[in-house]
DNA sequence: GTCTATATCCTGATAGAC
DNA sequence: GTCTATCAGGATATAGAC
């Protein structure tokens, strides 16, 4: 569980101590504005406190972005990576991975848009946090996602490719809906992004994966 | 052509009228840093003018932003609607479509996080020059791609599916690595994301879509 | 058309009373 | 621990000389 939760109602982050209070009304400020954008001023609103609380117990802007970043990427990778060692069977590995990811990604939806603020605006967390944690892991997520392809291609069950390919496309085909939201709305006038659609997207990437890279043709159920 | 054309040289960007120097600079301090990061100050020095010409020319940095956008994009839309009708076969527009995609992202490779700045600072381009642009076209780029999935569906090569999911899987694995690439050398600290990697990345995706939505089993070649 | 100088506002951070 | 007041720097935009 994360100390700073998600999925606060509006008011909720009033609750606790100040130094929960302030963690509450960062991630949702970092999350909108990211790093550069947030202001402190703002925190410091939302979370019901001076200014200078902010600095008393967090010293920079930056230490409190680090604090904010680092329960949340330790949950999602920590739990992708029980996923792919969740069964011996590469395609159900696949299948929990995906499940996995959406599951994620719908419980830690502040995670897509603190993401591309790192990848967008060179962030430090992805330098300074993730990077450090990556080095302290005996074997990254990665490596294990494309073990899983790499082995279907040995049981063969999967046609000869790339692991590290297909653990790409597993990614994008995954997060892509959370990324884009605001672009899929504006070229699928109509779509709605809800549970339903998800649903939908969850199989059909699943079954995409699976039956693209299948040595045999079997219309995957 | 685009008016402030890409893949400018250091001190490229001081060729030309004052105009024209300030639009190249814009290009590229508006790609690096996004529409509230980017300075006038910068602007005007890449530029070689003073900062009160680019108000003279251009108003506020806001009317600047929107000039940079319009013909991007426009080249973006045009090329994939125009790959999305070059062949009868589904197949073949889909692989077209593919190639076209990689072609424009490396012809323009500002794009990517042009569009990522839009969709996580909530830019004015989207709205004010996207929109209006779309409601122009007689029918949407995403449409287009839409027919394909349906019509191939209908042909009897692909399995039933919802097009509008393929539709989103294209984009999501040819846009990926543009807007991941820091993320992809975290976690595969070895793959250099050079011309041998988009290519292979190419037909995988070309072959994953096809592969993974054929009715029946074809090692698509 | 181009420049200098400046108005006006907002930022993160801190000093110091309580 | 929490507050007020404020500093020092940087932002966009403009007025007005040339």
């Amino acid at each position: 569980m994360i100390s700073n939760g998600p999925h606060l109602q509006i008011g909720e982050v009033l609750a606790g101590e100040p130094r929960q209070r302030i963690l509450n009304a960062a991630t949702q400020v970092f999350t909108q504005k990211g790093l550069r954008g947030a202001r402190t001023r703002e925190i410091a609103r939302l979370a019901g406190v001076n200014v200078a609380s902010i600095h008393y117990y967090f010293g920079t802007k930056e230490r409190l972005y680090e604090r904010i970043i680092r329960p949340i990427f330790t949950v999602v990778v920590d739990g992708l990576k029980g996923a792919s060692r969740s069964s011996a069977d590469p395609r159900r590995c696949i299948e929990a991975v995906v499940d996995a990811y959406f599951d994620l990604l719908r419980e830690h939806p502040e995670l897509p848009r603190l993401m591309m603020w790192e990848l967008v605006d060179g962030g430090v967390a992805l330098e300074k946090v993730i990077k450090p944690m990556l080095k302290e892991e005996e074997i990254l997520v990665s490596e294990r996602l494309r073990q899983v392809f790499q082995k279907g291609q040995k049981m063969g069950m999967f046609k000869p490719h790339n692991p590290s390919q297909a653990v790409i496309s597993l990614v994008a085909l995954c997060v892509f809906p959370f990324f884009a939201g605001r672009l899929i709305n504006t070229f699928f006038p109509g779509q709605a992004l809800d549970a339903e659609f998800m649903a939908e997207r969850r199989s059909h990437v699943k079954d995409l994966l699976i039956s693209g890279l299948a040595l045999h043709s079997e219309t995957s159920s």
